[in-house]
DNA sequence: TTGAAAGCGGTACCAA
DNA sequence: TTGGTACCGCTTTCAA
């Protein structure tokens, strides 16, 4: 492997000239950058990296850390992310924490000892004070579904209360008059915010109950049994609002499950917006625009590496409602 | 941030003794690191791994190159690489090449800059030479889902031509008297053996017709056309295998659009095992150990890069037959 | 058992 | 406009 050294003796200029047309900077003489090109491509000259790194203090490396990939809601995310990273020559290192906190300080430490520019992280079960920590040693966070309000935190979500609020909306349009719902867990803020978000549009109704909620898991296992509960406690319930699509899933099972049709019987709407594959099954949810959170978490970041101050409040993207036949019967959409 | 050198003075030693303890390498006595080992935490001191990678050889950085993270087969395979090289202090990149050869071939080179010590490869568009290209480097590569039989590369996948053979069986086991195949992109060299193993259960069956295949390209959409051309064909099929379960998704939708009955009309069987969350719909399915997959690409990759030399023959794991419900009534199964 | 010092391959400051 | 050179922080001979 040729270094810069051999292209400086070969071009018969110094190591320093070099580095300046390796990063067009600094003067220098059109005939000695020509001379250094050719050098280059002659010795097929390519920089490393990593020395680069030592010496100037930019790893053009990010990481990504979320709890999970095989969650639906994260795929689409990272392609975005990595997307966009990479269009500008940022590489993206993935960290797996599997809701793990143990392995996400783990990573953290590796992060550091890798001087990562950048961090973007999706996390339900980090402490703000450990973020706190990664911006005092100089890595950039931007964190993704979740908000610490009170900290120095630059955080991207989506506006849960009022995307719950429009999904029940949409319950209520739909002609429900006893609407349940499967909350999420409850320390995950933008599922607080979502039960908050049901709670805000059902409150004021006569028929509203606090047993018209149950808990669930964000899985479809939890979404299963707490609408067989829901069914039991309340066999008359004509809509349900899951705090998110994987519940939906699990519910929609339990519904059928129970011989209720849909939407004859019951309308089911969930919130993510997670691929689906099935135009028969597939239900409405509150769509997240996954793929522009990824490109704005890079572009955020990517401020932020540069040393530019944004402001902190939590930024929130609107959700979009996405009608399918478990709520409209002519709701259909094809979506394979 | 505390470097080695402040670690040296504070214990009074040199910073050859510090490396020495902190690679768990030479000789040194017990005094000397107890008393480095609390300069260490008392600087809370961090190796940086940065100026490790340039002086040692090692970044303990593999990479993880995909077509596409959304496409559902590949979350599960980038969980288990990321798990297990996490589990042997290896921080994997993720790349997402879009199919791309162009995005591929730009990720190569930022790949070599950053003298990454590993890559497991997935991917259709690569050429052999390009693979030789960074062994030659140093990076060693392992090639999931592909191979290249007549070149020096480690290839890990399925038995791709003896599932096909099995999905058919299973179908002929149930009944079906005239199987149709949706075949994947032929370039593939997976998609093609499977294709291969159709052909090669059904060649010798009277019925067998070479226009009971049709072209599809590993999408529900293709699945979808490929399906309705084979019903125009043969409206009397009665068992369709399709090369992935992407495409068995578009040709159940085109199925039901026709009126045709699962299982009692026609019975359908995909390829892969990609997460079903619906009981009802769910499919019959050839389904790969993605998991298993993930895990030994690692560890044949670590082998590699330990220098060891491993057999070529490429590593073929079995695939498994799910039964579900859209080959045999009973075959309902708990997938949420 | 320990230390001095020469790299690893760049960057960037200071002179020339 | 260019070059000399001191780092960046760690690893690894080679001597002591």
């Amino acid at each position: 492997m040729a270094t810069i050294r051999d292209v400086a003796k070969l071009a018969g200029v110094s190591v320093a000239t070099v580095s300046r047309v390796l990063n067009q900077n600094g003067y220098v003489n059109a005939k000695t950058e020509s001379s250094i090109r050719s050098a280059m491509t002659a010795l097929q000259y390519k920089p490393n990296a990593i020395a680069r790194s030592l010496a100037g203090k930019q790893t053009s490396t990010i990481a990504l850390m979320i709890p999970d990939i095989r969650n639906p809601f994260f795929p689409e995310l990272a392609k975005a992310v990595e997307s966009t990273a990479s269009k500008h020559d940022y590489t993206v290192i993935l960290c797996d924490s599997d809701h793990d906190s143990s392995r996400e300080r783990k990573y953290f430490d590796v992060l550091k000892n890798k001087k990562i520019d950048g961090l973007i992280l999706a996390s339900y079960t980090v402490q703000p004070d450990q973020i706190l920590e990664l911006q005092a040693e100089g890595i950039p966070v931007v964190l993704v579904d979740n908000s610490f309000p009170a900290h120095p935190i630059l955080s991207l979500g989506v506006r849960n209360r009022q995307g719950a609020a429009a999904a029940v909306q949409h319950l209520l349009d739909q002609g429900c008059r006893k609407i349940a719902h499967i909350a999420g867990p409850f320390q995950v803020a933008a599922s607080h915010q979502r039960s908050l978000g049901y709670e805000e549009a059902c409150q004021s109704k006569a028929w509203f109950v606090p047993s018209l909620i149950a808990q669930g898991d964000f899985h479809a296992e939890g979404g299963y049994s707490a609408m067989l509960e829901l069914l039991d406690r309340h066999p008359d319930l004509d809509g349900v609002f899951a705090g998110n699509d994987l519940m939906a899933i699990g519910a929609r099972k339990a519904l059928s499950t129970k011989g209720r049709r849909l939407p004859e019987d019951v309308k089911l709407i969930g919130f993510d917006g997670i691929p689906v594959h099935w135009d028969e099954l597939a239900f409405s949810t509150m769509t997240q625009p996954l793929s522009a959170m990824g490109e704005l978490a890079v572009d955020y970041l990517i401020k932020l590496m540069n040393g530019e101050a944004l402001p902190l409040e939590p930024h929130e993207l609107d959700v979009e409602l996405t009608v399918r036949p478990s709520t409209v019967r002519s709701g259909l959409e094809t979506v394979y």
